[in-house]
DNA sequence: CATGAATGAGACTTCATTCAT
DNA sequence: TATGAATGAAGTCTCATTCAT
């Protein structure tokens, strides 16, 4: 009993030292997104991680170091999952499109770390290299994976051809608006902007631009009329409420 | 004889001093926008605008004065012009729309001013009144005067009916993406965003999503304020196969 | 008289901005030669000379700019005059070699300067770049003054020829010695040091070393006997006590 | 059982603890030298003599206290012997003083720890206990020792009678001045001064002016110690030439 | 009106020192 | 004994702000 505080306790602390970079990671995501690079001070990450002034330059270089790792970190769990879910999924592809969208939203767009994107936005002009690294490993990345999705609509017939890029850019857009605003505009406006809905709507508004049209064939204009076959789309929420949607109705 | 030693003309220094506030922010914009807040030093808008540090202070309170000031004066113009070119429209309204962006682009988007969007996002957890003050003098208004072009297609029967506000952000994300955009990762992404044909394809995206079809008939479905947690949709084409989708599922 | 206040007080401050870099120069050798670099604080510095922490950095990029200003600025002066004092000398190089440290301790060793060749020599490892141009623009024209000293007493016959280099190092040693010994252990030692005392003790050690002896040719050994010309000298102090040097006798 | 499971054998440990503070004063002097106190951070001398940082404390109670002591114990050894030295001696005072010269640059001057006298110099006025004790410990002793040389010299009538101290001194100066410059100047010199060669020729020129002349017995000055402020020498030749010198003038 | 020298609060960063393990 | 994570005082440097001229 007297004989295992030899090494145990050190387990504990070397569990400590592990944890810390998480810890202060942590804090100071949460402390750049709300207050900005200059404006955080890194006494306050200290203090809200816990830990006094010093100890953040036991695991971080220096202020700069420490926002690379915060902006490196908050990156690559969601696009990975985001990955294997398009691949395993079977479903058409305009459920695939809003569930990643759903799913985005859950796993980063709600997250913490959302603000982010406002944060390298706003300081990409003095990380220039943090900003190219961020271009290329997460908006390409990002950008490519909607692309996929794009291409397999339009492999199962279910979407029309158009530009790939911009069309890609047209379902970013919505998503980054969304960040954005939850961590600028929105605390602070008269209207609540409910995420899952504007995705919805969002979704709703292109998908009908981009289905193809197999009678016309055309590759702009009119809708695509959905006459190969009807369908019929019944929402249930956890209260209760009902929305059925299909050709020709709404019914709440 | 004791006046004429220290000075110049009486006149020409009114007149110097009447156009320095508007020096100062023309300077202050760019260093802003291109540096952030804090990062922008006074001394360097100060000699930007060709004059000394003090003197600055001769116009502005504080660097928070000028700041705001500098957003203050950066809005109203488009948005006039903007709402009188509605009232004299007399085309289409998908015309009215894509002209309007494409003006709205040619003066606010590519001005050098545009970045001071990107700039209040990032500053508005610092400056709340400014935010709010923005939120209502600016973006308000200009999710209005979207409004009203959407309330136009409507009334001449050119749009079908869909959620004023959703539909409206649905506008604002990709003018806002593309500020966004030229003011952070655009100068080191690989592909060049064109900003007109980005616009175009987008009006042309949603407008068939949004064109009434005389043929079908389809509508596009108008979600309920999504509050409730949870949620099912249950799909049913017309040959029997099924597609559940939910928070956590997704069955085919 | 209300009317000069225009141009007057602007001139004062103009001569105080030039008067500036001087004062805190002065300042830090001080402080520098006292505790070392490290150990002075930039604060105190700026104390020292009157003004607030925050001006030094006006006239000065950084500590280390400081330093080598400091470096810098106490070079020249004796260096150009020592040479020109050798030019103008009509005497023996006996007297020109005693009259010559004579001066230098008064213009250099005895200054509060003197102790920046302490400082230099303790921090040469930590800026190798200024310890470089110190020892080129310093250490080797100091060495060719005293080498021309040689030569002119050579070429007058009245020294026989030895190495250069190794006979002037002989001369700075002692010269060295002394500033190191005033900067450091000589506060604190039991025994004072007469400064003039002690190089008059080493001219005279090392000269007699040095005369050519006409009658042996010798190059090292041997007193040099002087048989040529008997000689006498009659030093009077300023407190009327004589010394009488001269070949067989002391007095005092 | 509660006995084994942390540690090792007690006998090595012993044995460890007692070389660690060698070991520890080792590094540090190494370090202490190549780049003064104030930048030699606890930490390298730690990892230099391959223990932690914690550790150094369980032997010195400071950094001001490992300094004394890397201080205190680089003194001793060649002292010890050189006094031997002389005792046992038999040839004449110039072989002995040209051979412990020698040794001298050998044992110490040669030795990485030499660089302890630059070290101290520069230090001094920070640690004036520390420059009193070295003062008395090692100066003095010094002293002491060259001055029984130039007594052993005068007793068996080699040398003339000169004042002490400042013979002295005049020994001590270039070996100083010879550890100085390897420490500071030398690696970034154009010249190589090389050390005995230096030496030896110190010793010829200041003998040479130290070895009695039987032939002619002639005597150097023993200047008056020197308090009077203004003092003026005229040397009067065989031919009646004059040289009068002064604190301010020249006259030949 | 305009200047720009001066200020000093405040941020980043270092490192001697402590102490739980 | 030994470790090394943690601390926090202290120093360098920046820059918004003031004010004498």
């Amino acid at each position: 009993m007297n004989d295992q505080g030899c090494g145990s306790s050190a387990k504990r602390r070397a569990r400590r030292k592990q944890a810390r970079p998480q810890e202060l990671v942590s804090a100071a995501v949460d402390l750049f997104v709300a207050r900005g690079y200059s404006a955080t001070r890194l006494e306050d990450v200290a203090s809200a991680a816990g830990v006094s002034k010093g100890t953040v330059y036991l695991y971080f270089a220096s202020k700069e170091e420490l926002f690379k790792a915060v902006v490196q970190q908050s990156l690559l769990p969601a696009l990975a999952e985001g990955e294997a879910f398009i691949d395993a999924f079977e479903g058409t592809t305009e459920a695939l499109l809003r569930q990643i969208l759903m799913r985005w939203w859950e796993l980063v767009g709600d997250s913490p770390s959302s603000g982010l994107i406002k944060l390298l936005i706003a300081e990409s002009g003095n990380f220039p290299d943090l900003a190219r690294y961020y271009n290329v490993e997460v908006i390409e990345r990002c950008d490519r994976l909607i692309a996929r999705i794009l291409a397999r609509g339009v492999a199962q017939g279910e979407f029309r051809e158009a530009d790939v890029d911009l069309t890609t850019l047209a379902l970013t857009a919505p998503m980054l608006f969304q960040m954005m605003w939850k961590h600028s505009f929105g605390p602070c406006a008269n209207k609540v902007l409910e995420p899952k809905a504007f995705l919805t709507h969002v979704v709703a508004l292109l998908l009908h631009g981009l289905l193809r049209n197999p009678a016309t064939g055309t590759v702009l204009p009119v809708l695509p009329p959905f006459t190969a076959q009807r369908w019929e789309t019944v929402t249930v929420f956890g209260d209760g409420q009902k929305v059925v949607e299909g050709m020709d109705k709404v019914t709440a």
